[in-house]
DNA sequence: TTGCTCCTCACGTCACGTGAGGTGGC
DNA sequence: TTGCTCCTCACGTCACGTGAGGTGGC
């Protein structure tokens, strides 16, 4: 027999995990001293306790290993557990795999750019917005021309719902429909949330449903929309480093856009191809 | 400005990371009514929320978080801190990828063998021991043959020690070394351990340290000698299945050898070629 | 008596999730 | 008055690591 330390030693596991696996009763000692409390194990133990670490290597909780070496589950039951920490493991794989991709990514920016970038893109889910909204094709690309287009447009929105009596029930979102073709003309919308009860009367508003996006990839621009491209090339530049790809489907969110255009904070959404957890690893 | 609710549908996360980020210093509200305790979260601290969600998702833990986006790192330490995300990275990937490979071996053999066999191997640095042992070579392979030199041997052993006043520090040590050449004699080694400052004068006696090895296969075999063969066995066809290379170097510990052989446990050992951690992945 | 091994609490880990129980403004 | 949003504790997570403080046998 084996007092805990040398058990230990065999095994090489701590002391410690031997005292944890007796607590919870999955591998108990062969013998307790009933005066001094020093537990001795058996040779023959350190099969079970390889079955143990056997099992908690392949990712199993210890809950579910001491159903396993009980035999509390037939071999079905095993194989289906294989295969739920089959699957996890594949899905952690593949996790760890993206992050390091995307530790990598930042570092390369750090080398080549010498600074961290004042935008950081995040990847989330885009909300839908019940939102009444009025819009315009132009071909004028540009801040510089897309500004007062935005100006007219949000003017107009708001007066006529005021004329209707509509409260504005969120904050100012730009819409871009983006064509792929070159110099066509984009389609424009200024939208503001409306309260799904609310009923608007108005040949001028449309009310709709902007529709949730899965995943967009989102970055925080600040300050005057006369300079949002930096944003935008951001993004743009997030997606060409990730491989994601971008579906050309755009919305700026006005969070603050009260008194000096150097404070404005508005948040660029990019609706992106679904590509997110899933056993869909083709290259 | 957002109430807790507004912000965190806003960043998409929960309302408890909010207060979590506040109480831990990482994200303060902008404002927090004195007489509620309500939170209000201005449209510029999504920015900050946005920095710290990208760099917890490379992986650093909040309380560097916290120093990267308080700006107290230098670029060339954020550099540092992200190298070092990466090698962890890289790292748990590889682990992951070995646990799943794992996994699927095992799910191999359920599937070939219709049950889950009886031995377990696992992975672990073979200690060094101390020893007194005496020696034979022989042509003679297969159990039975081995058995009676081992008895003999074994035997020879203990007289010669207990001649010379020597205690016996530790449990029967076979060892082997496997020539390359088929047929060719094995050296076979019986020994036990001694303590280190027993000075043992014997001339049919060595004293020698069995050295340590980094990575060893070992399993519990149960029962006679006469079919370890079985555990072996198993041995081999793990080191088949996980690609592991043995070292033609193997031991056994006779850890319960008193009484009837049927309730006899040994454990089997074989050195592995080094494949542990580090960045040696050549296929 | 000095070492050595062993023991039992009990807190800490990391980033929140999840109730329990209660309050303030429309 | 009923909803809605918000609040503050405070425990739980998972498998141990790490002291603190003390005991029994050679």
């Amino acid at each position: 027999v084996f007092g805990t330390g040398a058990f230990a030693r065999l095994a090489q596991v701590s002391v410690r995990t031997l005292h944890h696996y007796d607590d919870i009763g999955l591998l108990p000692p062969a013998r307790v001293d009933p005066q001094t409390g020093y537990r001795w194990y058996a040779a023959e133990q350190l099969h079970r306790l390889n079955r143990i670490l056997a099992l908690r290597d392949l990712g199993l909780p210890l809950t579910e290993v001491r159903k396993v070496v009980d035999d509390e589950v037939s071999l079905g039951e095993l194989r289906g557990m294989l295969r739920l920490r089959q699957a996890e493991a594949h899905e952690r794989m593949a996790a760890e795999a993206e992050r390091l991709a995307r530790v990598e990514a930042r570092l390369r920016q750090i080398e080549m750019e010498g600074r961290v970038g004042d935008y950081d893109v995040v990847v989330k889910p885009l909300e839908s917005h019940h939102v009444a909204l009025v819009h315009e094709c132009t071909t004028s690309f540009g801040n510089a021309n897309l500004g007062p287009i935005f100006g007219r447009l949000f003017g107009e929105l708001y007066a006529e719902l005021d004329r209707v009596g509509v409260e504005p029930a969120g904050p100012m979102i730009a819409l871009y429909d983006d064509s792929e073709i070159a110099d066509a003309p984009i389609k424009v919308k200024a939208a503001v949330p409306v309260d799904e009860t609310e009923d608007v009367t108005s040949d001028r508003i449309e009310i709709v449903d902007v529709p949730a996006v899965p995943r967009g990839a989102t970055t925080v621009h600040r300050g005057s929309m006369a300079h949002v491209d930096e944003g935008y090339q951001a993004l743009f530049r997030w997606a060409e480093e990730t491989g994601e790809h971008i579906d050309g489907y755009s919305r700026e969110i006005y969070l603050d856009c009260d008194g000096d255009p150097q404070t404005w904070v508005t948040e660029l959404q990019l609706a992106l191809h679904e590509r997110g957890p899933g056993p869909k690893e083709e290259s």
